[in-house]
DNA sequence: TATGAATGAGTCTTCATTCAT
DNA sequence: AATGAATGAAGACTCATTCAT
């Protein structure tokens, strides 16, 4: 109760900074962006965090732990495998088109700062999070009959590096429809079987 | 020739550019680090550059131009479309591999700065030469036998944005040899037949 | 006593910054180093002090007030010049040799601010009523005949600038216990006969 | 010849902040108030010394390279003793009433710097040059017969300590020439015979 | 061409100080 | 009395950029 206010300060931050982030990249954006985009002053801001890396961490880390695991909770119910990835595939697609939400950008400059990398690899274990996700989502599929019996890491890479290196280029250049929809029809194609 | 001289003064500092913006992107690079890399006074630089832009330009202009459509060359040469296909990816593969010497951070910092995108795509016109150049490998290919007849623009799209995808990454976790290794054969099995 | 729970945080506020102020110097203490040693919220160390001047001045003057003519005491004891002196001096050896104990350095910063140095000298009372007991002592010892009728306000200098040159010293450079005792020494014997 | 512009201005640099180390101490003087004082801009202060503890340390060490051993070099033209004891007591004398030039108080702050104190006890060295100084200079005087057989390290303390601890206080209280005087004639006393 | 001194703007960061609670 | 969020000013530091030489 006592430090409310301080929390929806901090909410308030992070929704104004991510923006920031979002549109401009991690090193383009300064504290001062920051405060002037939260209409705080420059003390105000920094009774809250230190610097951009320590909002930008705290923003990341809220989004992944909205990350879950939805595919096995779906398995437990025995939906079928197909229809499971149609729908994760057709998220993807969503997410390939929206380069200006994305924060892509901002989250390899991020990571590609020495020190942070060094520390702590979010970005692996994240990889590893995804890949033990689809993993699930693919054994269930060839057991079920649904799927083709693929080699299921190199498949999953294809999956998951196209999927970022559309993201990348969405902010870059024009991604039309096609793109996204032509590459998840020939994952669709690899995995499904028929 | 009077400017002699100054060509290679110029050669010398995209030279030691390139190596900063490899290893620590684009907005990160500044005039002043270049001009230490390149053991120049601070006037000396701007006598041939104005600015980082300029510099990143000429380096990205430089590498664009060595970029030419071999595949046409090896088609008239009539070499198997198979034997030209491996070629090239096992060069993807090298590349994908090598993530200090990719300048992948830096271009897409360099593009996502909004006054640069604007006014030349540069990255689209790329992406469209190398569509036409895998065009043609890949209807070369069809046409003596040797490729399934696939849709060409998703499996240009998945094999490029894929390879991007992983650049990207290469600089941000560890990427093992496994990963391109398993991309590039999914690619072939989508391509060759049998 | 209504108040008395503000005179102990006072106290506390006094004690922990008193510790700042004999390890960093005056200008070096901030109001904001002080709420931290004392553990006391921003605004609650204001609701005590104004500012460090206002503290520090608070020490000062606690500690200058616990100074009093004690020689007056033991000479109207008959107490003989010489034990006196002793005493005194073994009193002055000791703390030349406690540098980090000493506000030396932070007194003389307090006092070379301008504004304070206009206003009130201090320094200078504290100095005189320092001499007024000194000659005190000495008087007495001279008329007791064991003590060289010196000249008392040169020897008083010779004496209280020394241990002050010592006591700022014994902060930035060892003193070992030579020193100080090399100078009593002398001091006892210009002062006592024989 | 290429970098004197630059040479005089490092030493315009010096020559203000000199005064300003002087008269505010050291930790109260800033980059700003230097750059101001030598109208100078900030970058260009920044040009020439990273920091103030740079510029002091080189006003120091110039400061300390001028000092030479004087006394030794009077002894090698057989100079009476008393004679070169009187013009370095005088000497020491006008040092002490000038309160206003003394760099004692920036001295004092620089050398409690925590960071500066640890790696290189200069005042200790600079100590140690001085007693070297004055220990000649008795045992000459000695030898010659001219002053008494007195204990050559404590008198030195007493000397020299004695003389700090004026200094800075001359800047701190009033003080009229009454106190050098008497402090150097006390000395007189100790040293030379009759 | 090349040097390096100088400028000035921009950002970072730290605090004294205030204030609603 | 006490909390801690917030303000705003001051100072540090870094660079892009210019210019006399």
């Amino acid at each position: 109760m006592i430090n409310k206010r301080g929390e929806e300060t901090r909410k308030l931050i992070k929704k104004c900074a991510c923006g920031l982030f979002a549109s401009k990249g991690f090193k383009q954006v300064t504290m001062k962006d920051i405060c002037e985009a939260a209409s705080l002053s420059r003390g105000g801001l920094y009774c809250h965090y230190e610097s951009t890396q320590e909002i930008f961490k705290e923003i990341i880390n809220d989004f992944m732990s909205r990350q879950e695991d939805t595919f096995s909770e779906k398995i437990g119910q025995n939906i079928p495998a197909k229809e499971i990835l149609n729908e994760v595939l057709e998220k993807y697609k969503a997410e390939m088109l929206d380069g200006q939400a994305s924060l892509s950008l901002a989250i390899y400059e991020y990571f590609s700062i020495a020190d942070v990398s060094e520390t702590e690899n979010e970005l692996n274990t994240q990889y590893l999070a995804s890949f033990k996700a689809w993993k699930n989502l693919l054994d269930y599929g060839i057991q079920t009959g649904e799927f083709n019996p693929v080699d299921i890491r190199p498949v999953f890479d294809l999956i998951i590096f196209s999927y970022q290196g559309v993201r990348m280029y969405s902010k870059l250049m024009p991604i039309n429809e096609e793109i996204p929809q032509g590459i998840i029809e020939q994952i669709r194609k690899i995995i499904v079987k028929e």
